[in-house]
DNA sequence: GGCGTACTGTTATACCATAACATTTCCCGC
DNA sequence: GCGGGAAATGTTATGGTATAACAGTACGCC
């Protein structure tokens, strides 16, 4: 075959990487590991550890965040403004994402927000604790499923 | 057998209950379920699911926190303070705890912190979302560790 | 062209957690 | 005391999550 589908330097993500990243962009929502690993089954791929080996290189450069309460996985919210184009992607590494997880629908908002940053290093400060990873996740109802009686779609069918 | 280990109204703890707090408040650390089954083999529990039954119970009286990031358990450390003596246990429920996991000795710090919690409000507040348990985890390196070169002692060994 | 490194593929296995069912314990009201 | 019911226990089997170990392949670079 023909050298066609490299552009030089190893490009940034490898094959199993697009196609990890893809699955988790098109589903828009958590997916385990062996949910991504279902639906790559039709390109090829066979094994977890294929998965695996991709979240977690996908997880080091900042595209995928791992949601330790449901041992999933989501596409980093931020991906298209900050690592796509961006020539300094580890700049954006220390932006601690959080993560809104609704009980009912599933849906998972990730977002920044200064003030908890805040706490969170005054407390390190204090405590003298060096932070290298900080997971923040909130479990309850989003907007969408607590307001009304009922809630909207469950994703439970 | 005379009636005599109970002291009426089905006593708040069971008998793996019992055996499983007290094994977390020994360790001091975070364990996971078969660490705690292990430990426990020489007493007669033969199954996971029997600590998974007293953890269940034990995390639903707060007398025991769930490490996502670990898949580990810890008993809280407010234990004694709040939960021993108060009739109305449940009044402690939503101390949203916080911890910190050193990666290099594997302590397990929890505690809570007013802004952060204050933070967490303010975000659920204006996105509406109501917030059924939030899970907080630091990891990075403790203040022992973290000071001098070499750490204190390693979990490794 | 040949070397080094990263990525891939495959099998096997370890670890974490719960389903389903049968049995026992023990509080309570009588 | 004695049954009824709720909760706790015990046991087997199974499902979900994650990694170890090893062999082979692709690619950038000199």
């Amino acid at each position: 075959m023909t050298a066609s589908t490299h552009t030089g330097a190893r490009s940034r993500l490898s094959k199993n990487d697009r196609a990890v990243l893809g699955v988790l962009k098109q589903a828009n929502a958590a997916l385990g590991a062996y949910d991504i690993l279902d639906s790559l089954r039709p390109a090829g791929m066979r094994a977890p550890l294929q998965v695996y080996r991709a979240l977690n290189r996908l997880m080091a450069a900042g595209l995928v965040h791992r949601i330790e309460s449901l041992n999933a996985f989501v596409a980093c919210a931020q991906g298209s403004k900050a690592h796509h184009a961006d020539p300094h992607p580890h700049l954006v590494d220390h932006c601690t994402a959080a993560f809104a997880i609704c009980n009912d629908c599933g849906h998972v908002d990730e977002f920044t927000d200064p003030s908890i940053d805040t706490g969170v290093r005054a407390w390190a400060d204090r405590s003298a604790f060096t932070v290298d990873h900080v997971t923040l996740e909130i479990r309850g109802l989003c907007a969408d499923c607590s307001g009304r009686p009922g809630g909207a779609k469950r994703l439970s069918q």
